[in-house]
RNA sequence: GCGCGUGUGGCGAAAUUGGUAGACGCGCCAGACUUAGGAUCUGGUGUUUUGCGACGUGUAGGUUCGAGUCCUAUCACGCGCACCA
């Protein structure tokens, strides 16, 4: 009896590659199911066990989908664009693009030898000319569009600008950088250079000067989701904010949209709730202060409107304008200084050091409700980019404005009945309003004392809204993407300058290729590597790339240096993947009429804020341009959790070559050292290959534990440095991928992080070899039987059947295994080969283990690929219970139990449970009341 | 600080609406077959007790005939956001 699972695994995955058994075309006819993973970033390390994970989970969804008559599409592809390339290109002298073909090479090899299903005609890859037109051409139309807060949605900007130059910026309400007012004269009066620059004002990609986060190590911008704790995201680099002329994308305009989706898809609440945070809603009051003695008016946004009359100074965020406006000459030197000292200061350390400071202009503001004089600071504890960069301080109810007044000695006026201040400030929206106004003021026409929090706030919204002292007003904390990177390796932007006027190429001449360069740093003027590329010129008379040295400014223009970040090819893959070799078209509207969106997109979290936004914005983008159906792309959302590395460890006595082991550790001063895990068995050195695994262990000396070196353990990252990287072919090669893929998604439920434990695999080799023995006997005879099946085998597979109809759409594919097993296990007991009944069991194992089952379906005689049999439905009659066994309990404590017949009454149960001598025994001689019968398992007995 | 989530054997974990806690697998123990076992098969395995039994789902209460599950408080860990006004 031998399952040769290597044999196995290469006959089918030759066959399936030769009858393209995962080719998928649309087919009006089948219900469709898009399944899709997040495509990987190719790395020159090649994908380690926890890689496939996510795969394997929609790749068992796929194929049970397509066993229940769906037409499956489920694609793969490379997320190919990416910094490791370049920088080691830059390293090396390597082409990105040659490097990037070999771990594309390498990772497709890997994936191979899974077994999964993904049609791989339809493969993408975001570096391919072919795919990256579409890009460039989504950019273009990004660029031509404007977003229209009353239709709430893009609209081409010519609409924009058909309404300058008739009726001016009046009436226009639409999504911009910052508020411009123009009559239809001014703008038609305008050079065409300088309405350009305005409409920049509009464009959903436009450029602008705006502070950037800044990696000088690596040479380029980041977003901020590229950036954490202050540091690059990738090789941890300090960034700094810096301002810059960057290409950006008007992400914000759609923050609401963004905020309302989520409530009509189906991802976790955790992942909803991290782009709640990230797009960061907060309804709020706009108010205008004056500044005392001078026209100067400015506004300030607060969410507490209601503390208007608590208000007893003003901050201003040294980077505001204002600043410089207001600021008294006796407090100029002092004012000075202190934006000096801000400035040189970055951000981080801005976050970090929260000691109070800040510097009083010498003006003050006009309270708009009650007239009062305000002083106006500036502290850099307010933040320029939020808001207006001003706000209105109220130190009795916001902790901030509490510091700084109790640092400054400004006076603190509560406004709540019966909150005590005197320690720190009360926060909480809670609270009956009074002081507000106090009585000095009474004769002011707002008054809130005596109501709630929330009445206040909305009373005091109505006030000024109605006498024009401001408006109420959204604020999102959701930033317009920066879309510029100062890098090779990436999509290159179809723009070139005429007289410094950006212009997108014509869409017919897309893709605009990206050029070959001599390096791929930056030139020694500091322009992004594209300024070494010589043929890096747009000929406008004859439409094509030309060499700089053309350059005239007539008809020959410069190319834009800059190239889009990672997150611009990843945003439209899925639209891609419908219709990937469509030259006319991003898809084809029949493609995605079909397809639609996808039904399950699985991924890890580490995306919330990145990829799940943008291609969200992206495809509402697409949506509102009638290119895309759906307005959300990925209808339901798996988050698999990461599968982590358990590392080893060797216990070496300090100054030595001995080597101690783990429980006899605590005796000695040991160094604990990293040991690669596969020299270790169920945590057992394996001592010879330790002594060959590295030239200066080769004279080590153990200290034994009752003959075997245990080594100690822990969870970690898997990575080459702690030596605990897995790689999955050495797993197939030894168990084979059916196992493989049983195995990973046994350790644990999907959506947690686990670590990686090679020990444990024996048990789901095991159960396929256990399988594998129904069908065959030691000799290699096949033993399958046409007999008919019995009650209880076919209650036994109905149990499993359904369990996984039941555990696949809900992801307990670790318990379903289990089931599995259990079903096996009963089997086997039974010494059931019937071919009735492992029929139904090989379809049904077919998605977790698709080698073994093909080759068992063959077994059965079949000539068809089992990826076409049908889904088997239970029947509810075999998994009756003739019996069921109730717990007799007397005041909830079981006493003893009794069988009844399934179909059994309550009377009959109550009947007979009174009649039992039993009963009569245990009740201490009290009469019985009542008789609770909980169905199926539990008679209650109440005296 | 605010928000979200998780706590169950030696380990990974199960447990439909509240109804026999610990399924299944690993590990461990014993046995069988073996020259051998890091192969295979069979049985056992929450703690405690010689036994009957008692106790057991982070901790402390509560609701209930009955709580891993519901409620309140609390602790620990993980994640997200964060001078966001």
């Amino acid at each position: 009896m031998a399952y040769n699972f290597n044999e196995i695994e290469q006959k089918w995955q030759k066959r399936w590659k030769e009858n393209n058994t995962y080719r998928v075309v649309e087919n009006n006819d089948k219900k469709k199911f898009y399944v899709l993973n997040m495509f990987p970033y190719p790395s020159g390390a090649g994908l380690h066990v926890g890689h496939p994970l996510g795969y394997i989970a929609s790749d068992i969804f796929a194929r049970f989908k397509r066993l229940q008559g769906y037409n499956v599409l489920n694609p793969m592809g490379y997320d190919a664009y990416g910094l490791p390339a370049e920088q080691y290109a830059i390293q090396t002298g390597q082409h990105p693009a040659v490097t990037t073909e070999q771990n594309i090479a390498r990772y497709r090899e890997q994936l191979d030898k899974i077994g999964f299903c993904f049609d791989w005609n339809r493969e993408i890859r975001t570096c391919d000319p072919e795919y990256y037109h579409w890009t460039q051409w989504t950019f273009i139309k990004m660029f031509n569009s404007y977003y229209n807060n009353d239709t709430k949605s893009a609209r081409p900007i010519e609409e924009l600008i058909d309404r300058l130059s008739k009726e001016g910026s009046a009436g226009i309400n639409a999504a911009c950088s910052e508020e411009v007012e123009v009559t239809a004269a001014e703008w038609n009066g305008m050079s065409e250079t300088e309405q350009q620059e305005l409409l920049m004002n509009w464009r959903i990609a436009f450029i602008s000067e705006t502070m950037v986060n800044w990696c000088p190590m690596l040479g380029t911008v980041l977003a901020n989701d590229e950036v954490v704790d202050g540091v690059s995201e990738r090789g941890g680099h300090p960034v700094v904010q810096k301002k810059m002329k960057q290409w950006c994308l008007r992400v914000s305009a759609y923050s609401q949209r963004l905020l309302d989706g989520l409530d009509r898809i189906d991802w976790t609440d955790s992942i909803k709730e991290t782009q709640r945070n990230w797009i960061g809603r907060s309804e709020g009051t706009e108010m205008n202060f004056r500044i005392k003695d001078s026209d100067i008016q400015f506004t300030i946004f607060t969410t507490r409107a209601d503390t208007i009359f608590g208000v007893t100074f003003m901050v201003l965020a040294p980077e505001s304008e204002l600043v410089a406006q207001i600021t008294t000459e006796g407090q100029k030197e002092a004012v000075e200084a202190y934006l000096d000292r801000t400035k040189k200061r970055t951000e981080r350390e801005r976050m970090i050091d929260r000691n109070v400071t800040g510097v009083f202009t010498g003006s003050y503001a006009i309270n708009p409700i009650t007239g009062e004089e305000i002083p106006v600071w500036v502290s850099d504890y307010v933040l320029s980019g939020y808001g207006t960069g001003a706000i209105m301080a109220v130190p009795a109810h916001d902790s901030r404005d509490y510091a700084f007044a109790k640092h400054f000695g400004i006076e603190i006026r509560p406004l709540i009945e019966g909150c005590d201040v005197s320690e720190e400030s009360f926060d909480a929206k809670e609270g009956i309003m009074t002081n507000s106004p106090v009585a000095k003021f009474a004769d002011c026409k707002l008054n809130l004392n005596g109501l709630t929090v929330k009445e206040a706030i909305a009373r005091t919204k109505e006030f000024v809204t109605e006498n024009k002292l401001g408006r109420v007003k959204v604020n999102y904390r959701l930033r317009d993407a920066i879309f510029s990177r100062q890098r090779y390796w990436g999509e290159p932007f179809p723009i070139y300058y005429k007289n410094g006027v950006p212009c997108p190429i014509p869409e017919e001449c897309l893709p605009l290729e990206l050029p070959e360069v001599e390096k791929f740093l930056p030139t020694e003027s500091g322009e992004p590597p594209l300024g070494h590329a010589k043929m890096w010129a747009w000929d406008t008379a004859n439409r094509c790339v030309t060499s700089k040295e053309n350059i005239n400014n007539e008809t020959v223009f410069p190319l834009e240096l800059n190239t889009m970040p990672g997150f611009s090819g990843s945003s439209a893959y899925y639209l891609r993947y419908m219709d990937p070799r469509n030259h006319t078209a991003l898809v084809s509207s029949e493609a995605d009429a079909y397809w639609q969106n996808v039904d399950l997109y699985v991924g890890g979290t580490e995306h919330a804020t990145g990829h799940l936004i943008y291609s969200r914005f992206w495809n509402m983008f697409l949506f509102d341009m009638g290119i895309s159906i759906k307005e959300e792309p990925f209808q339901k959302l798996i988050n698999q959790g990461m599968i982590q590395g358990r590392s080893n460890f060797v216990y070496r006595i300090k100054d030595t070559n001995t080597f101690v082991s783990l429980n006899l550790s605590k005796e000695y001063d040991v160094t604990p050292l990293h040991v690669d895990v596969n020299i270790v068995s169920n945590d057992v050195l394996d001592i010879d290959a330790f002594r060959a695994w590295r030239p200066e262990y080769a004279n080590a000396e153990f200290i034994l534990e009752e003959g075997k070196y245990i080594c100690g353990w822990a969870v970690e990252k898997m990575s080459k440095s702690m030596f605990n990287v897995v790689n999955p072919d050495v797993i197939v090669e030894k168990y084979g991928a059916d196992t493989l893929r049983m195995y990973e998604i046994f350790l644990g439920p999907i959506e947690q992080s686990k670590p990686w434990d090679t020990n444990g695999i024996d048990g789901c080799h095991r159960f396929l070899r256990k399988l594998w023995g129904m069908f065959f006997d030691k000799n290699d005879n096949c033993i399958v039987t046409d007999e008919a099946p019995s009650k209880e085998e076919l209650k036994s597979l109905h149990k499993l059947i359904k369990k996984a109809t039941e555990d696949i759409p809900a992801f307990s594919y670790n318990t379903n295994v289990s089931a599995f097993m259990i079903c096996v296990n009963e089997l086997s007991a039974l010494k059931c080969s019937k071919k009735a009944i492992l029929e139904q069991l090989v379809v049904a194992l077919s998605p977790f283990a698709p080698h073994i089952c093909e080759e068992l379906w063959e077994v059965l005689g079949h000539t068809t690929t089992i990826c076409d049999a049908e889904w088997p439905a239970f029947n509810e009659e075999y998994l009756k219970e003739d019996t069921i066994k109730y717990t007799i309990s007397f005041n909830g404590k079981a006493r003893f139990t009794m069988d009844f017949a399934a179909e059994a009454s309550n009377a009959d149960i109550e009947t007979a449970v009174l009649a039992n001598e039993n009963s009569q025994k245990y009740i201490d001689g009290k009469p019985i009341r009542k008789v609770i019968i909980v169905p199926k398992k539990i008679v209650n007995i109440v005296i």
